[in-house]
DNA sequence: CCGTTTGCGGATAGGTCCTCTCCGTTATAG
DNA sequence: CTATAACGGAGAGGACCTATCCGCAAACGG
């Protein structure tokens, strides 16, 4: 019967180019990339998402998942680490350049799935852990709670100078402008420190994002 | 021959409408919204663009020089301020009220027109002595430039979570948003006070924005 | 009250772009 | 060399967008 796969290497390959590709696009237009672009991104065919994935949304979906889990390694390496401080700039360090932002644009367009739900579930109770180990460290200002960052977060990851140049090949500058985004992070980073007046508004309440990714 | 005006009020209050409308559709779908969505939020038909400006490109050009000029205010605004870091407060705190940020996501998109270029100019212009002044007055961090601070403004400024929860009819969480989104931008600006470790990467260049802005 | 004039809204033509499918082609294991 | 898993890309069908056109409503002078 079934002789052997005839072409897997390549079927795997294409797996993971499409993976990296779609984080790309994803990162540079945000949710309203299309597959077409992800899959000329790759350079394989269209048929090659779809042969994966029912449809679109499932395809994103799945992208989510692995999104979520960067959040939750990213976590768990900060938690790992000695330094509170460091461990927490790690993190949001972490978010931002895998494009853990884009994922932001998801939410809301994209069904969530039990998957989903389930991952995202986990990687917040290991944020909320980051988070309490700064405050009680004292190198977090106490004003700030773990919602604010993840605002924050979601805000510095959206399309940035870098992808708007990168999308329209504009290549000149792209270092520059890469240098400038770390300078901006680090600012804002900054403002997260013990030692500022007090912030307005009351806290933001903790489910304000969370919402989002519950089914 | 002409009478007069028989529908003048209307007129007037629709051209009033227009702009509001497009300022508020523009920041939550940025650059890519349409000339239908515009007219709807205003209450208006569509032909009452096109009989206001010949296609949707004029459209926003005027409203970038209109824009332009709510940064030209914002910056005289906080010139005449008797203190350099509240002046530079008011200024970036403008800039995100009236959607400043939009403006960067139109910069591309838009051909820079004559008028755009001259009023670009200006704007910068008082900005740099804005960020001059405070820098001379110790209240702003040193190894920070006013394009550093551009670049956060532009990145903050873009579509929030206010803006996508009212887009999607959630109103209930409305006030809380716009309160964390205060909370935010205040982390921001305290990261912009003197008293950090410095900068990573070399300052941006000054023309790394405003090259967008010339013709 | 009527005629004229001005501006109005929305239907729609013409075009772009997107999702998803279909089918002839290509690469590899045996 | 054959069988077959996987491939790429053209294209169907539909959503949406810009810009136009036309019948209608409102304001004013006489």
């Amino acid at each position: 019967m079934a002789r052997k796969a005839p072409r897997h290497a390549e079927a795997e390959r294409n797996d993971q180019a499409l993976l990296i590709a779609a984080k790309q696009v994803l990162k540079a237009e945000g949710a309203r990339a299309s597959v077409a672009a992800i899959a000329a991104r790759a350079g394989v065919g269209m048929a090659t998402v779809y042969r994966r994935y029912r449809t679109k949304e499932e395809f994103f979906q799945r992208l989510c998942v692995l999104a979520l889990e960067q959040w939750i390694k990213a976590a768990e390496e900060g938690l790992r680490m000695d330094d509170p401080w460091g461990g927490l700039v790690h993190y949001v360090s972490a978010a931002l350049d895998f494009g853990g932002g884009s994922l932001g644009s998801l939410a809301g367009t994209v069904p969530v799935s039990e998957e989903m739900a389930e991952a995202f579930t986990r990687s917040e109770g290991l944020w909320h852990s980051l988070v309490a180990r700064a405050h009680e460290a004292g190198v977090l200002r106490a004003d700030v709670t773990s919602v604010d960052i993840d605002l924050l977060i979601e805000q510095l990851g959206q399309a940035s100078l870098v992808e708007h140049l990168a999308r329209q090949g504009r290549t000149e500058h792209l270092d520059e402008a890469r240098g400038a985004r770390q300078r901006m992070i680090m600012i804002a980073l900054d403002g997260l420190r013990p030692g500022h007046p007090s912030l307005p508004a009351p806290p933001p309440p903790t489910d304000l994002l969370s919402r989002r990714w519950s089914m």
